[in-house]
DNA sequence: GAAGTCGGAGATCATTATAGTCTCCGATCG
DNA sequence: CGATCGGAGACTATAATGATCTCCGACTTC
């Protein structure tokens, strides 16, 4: 349950491995190309091409054409974290539908919901963990972070 | 992104209604059907059904046979997490397939995976989370809970 | 003890989301 | 100019989900 896509598993290699490229201290800062990725990490080329292409679309990382073409972290790793690369490539979080649902398609519960307001709640708690989290603390650097208050003292509608 | 299933949501609502039933102040408390909880909340009656055994077989309520049957909970609404009810409906927690892959389908970036121990870290903490918040909390009694420490002190194999 | 009411369990089908593939285009650097 | 790269779209296959239907067995009520 809760399982990410694959994609952003792929997503999430890819801008670790682009990063560590470019920061890393072992090999000299280089550009990276998909390729590169796709067979360091066994990833089907073409899938994580769109991966990386919707990664570049939102701005987290820039491409770069022709040869010796390929893409670069657009910010600091520092600033990338878990929750905008879900969201770029999984779109916006929704522990239930009826948090952004089209007109036409009403939820059936909505009427006598009693649990929206508190999945509100979760999601929310949810979401600041996946914000708290940055691509540089995936790479070993790794600060302490607190997120509280997932029930709030008031009361819940019922 | 990280949506629940339809049946967990049913599952929630159900609980949600049986504890309110149950333990509510405002009708005697009493033993609830299937049907009137499908018919309160628009939920199709066989998916219900469905959702209602598997919570049964899990301990979270407990089934009554016969004219006048139903459901009660197993226990205080206050012993009931979110994270039970979600693990016994959509199974264990998992936000990357090779936290329990079977045998014969191996992980083919494994090798070289650098994102498997931080995302550990990340599901923990939502684990806890879910695990924080009671079926109690969900009805209006809302206690202040803390989650804590996503990333911790010690490095990441990279 | 018979009837009716309920849960238990399985197979089945439709719909959707996901994962993956293929093809063509345009930009850029050598 | 042309090889190499990203950009973009359509397309297919597979799996998960949501939902429905049918039959069985247990128990409670009358």
């Amino acid at each position: 349950m809760l399982k990410f896509s694959k994609k952003a598993d792929y997503g999430l290699m890819a801008l670790q491995y682009i990063a560590a490229v470019q920061f890393g201290d072992v090999t000299r800062a280089r550009i990276v190309n998909t390729k590169e990725i796709a067979e360091e990490y066994n990833i089907p080329l073409e899938l994580l091409a769109k991966v990386l292409q919707t990664l570049a679309k939102s701005g987290l990382i820039e491409s770069h054409n022709g040869p010796k073409g390929g893409y670069l972290l657009a910010k600091s790793a520092r600033d990338i974290t878990i929750a905008q690369v879900l969201e770029s490539i999984e779109g916006p979080l929704g522990i239930t539908d009826c948090y952004h649902e089209k007109e036409g398609e009403p939820c059936m519960q909505r009427e006598h919901c009693t649990i929206r307001t508190p999945l509100l709640k979760v999601q929310d708690s949810i979401y600041q963990l996946l914000n708290s989290m940055t691509l540089q603390d995936m790479m070993g650097g790794t600060p302490l972070i607190t997120v509280q208050s997932i029930t709030t003292a008031q009361g819940v509608e019922r």
